[in-house]
DNA sequence: GTCTATAGGCCGATAGAC
DNA sequence: GTCTATCGGCCTATAGAC
């Protein structure tokens, strides 16, 4: 949230701690194993974070408030529909699929029992935030007779869902290579069943 | 897989190991909450299985591959399709927000890193099982004349991913209340949507 | 502020009595 | 087979020198 110039070796722990943490998770992840990679001692890094709780619900916390998909991913005019849905669709897959993403899902999901506040801060400025903001862009698209929605926000999340077929779930469990080529397949496919049922 | 009948003992060490890795995930128990919780000694339970990681890829693997989603759940008359395919997508929905399968998913999401030969049993057992046979089903509908598929395991995955929108999420972060009043909403929405693309 | 060194505790796994 | 008792190690967190 705050972007006080932090200094270098806080800004050092930080990342340390980032790619440890996103990589194995909580309880793989030692405070020596974080002070080895940010090549600092325990006692210097216990002097800028209190305790391992607090440093990995930080690393989590902002990681989820760092999101890529906001308003300008919306087309403002629309002239071909298809196109904007498609476009939409794959800047949220493509998205979805990077690496960064991907740990922060599987890091959030399996500790959401021991920090239910990150499941929360997940959603919020994840999901929840796509999906308020895609329905907003559709009930406009409705509005201007392109689209005919009957319930904006559904229909927000049943395209977001169709974009996360089996193969996004193996990516999620690290089955799949990191290049994915079939993204416009899914993208399309999705697109094509969602005008299906609400093209004007 | 193999249904000899197991010790009392062997019994009680595998319900306790259960109960408290699918609350807690693999870091948070230890072999001693699990002793106690079984009434055994840490020593007992050593004799039973070799190790932490041997008996939590037992638990989690076995669980795997009790699915509830077998080919009974396809009818094999159909006069009515919509019916039919609300009758599928609330069975399965159902069977995905039980808290055991919740549970699972959260286990499998989190320590994919650490086991990734959990990924692989639980892909192929659950979401990839159902698929397949919700696409072999899809493909005789298809051919008798009742849909018009194109592709059907595309089909079949892009059914099963509209009863995830973000209500689901949240009930995997835990942040739902156990009780989902609207799981009729959500399957007759995916029904509605399947059925504008693929009808006849 | 940063280090080395260590306290203090919990865990996985085992030895040995019964 | 089952127990009690304990080892060896790693962990979080801190004390004290510089």
């Amino acid at each position: 949230m705050s972007d006080l110039p932090l200094s270098p070796k806080h800004q050092h722990i930080l990342d340390a701690a980032r790619a440890l943490f996103m990589a194995d998770g909580y309880g793989k992840v030692s405070m020596e194993a974080i002070a080895k990679q940010a090549q600092v001692s325990k006692a210097t890094l216990y002097a800028y974070f209190p305790s391992k709780d607090r440093l990995f619900a930080t690393i989590v916390g902002d990681a989820c408030r760092s999101n890529a998909m906001d308003e300008s991913s919306f087309p403002e005019t629309v002239t071909d529909m298809r196109a904007a849905l498609f476009q939409i669709g794959e800047r949220l897959l493509r998205f979805l699929l990077l690496p960064t993403t991907m740990a922060i899902y599987r890091v959030v999901v399996g500790e959401s029992t021991r920090f239910p506040e990150l499941g929360e801060a997940f959603m919020t400025a994840g999901p929840q935030a796509f999906c308020d903001r895609f329905a907003t862009w559709l009930t406009l698209q409705s509005a201007a007779g392109l689209l005919s929605i009957p319930d904006a926000p559904a229909a927000a999340e049943q395209f977001a869902a169709m974009l996360r077929p089996l193969r996004f779930l193996r990516a999620t469990l690290g089955q799949a290579p990191p290049e994915i080529d079939d993204v416009p397949t899914i993208v399309n496919n999705a697109t094509e069943t969602f005008l299906h049922r609400y093209a004007v």
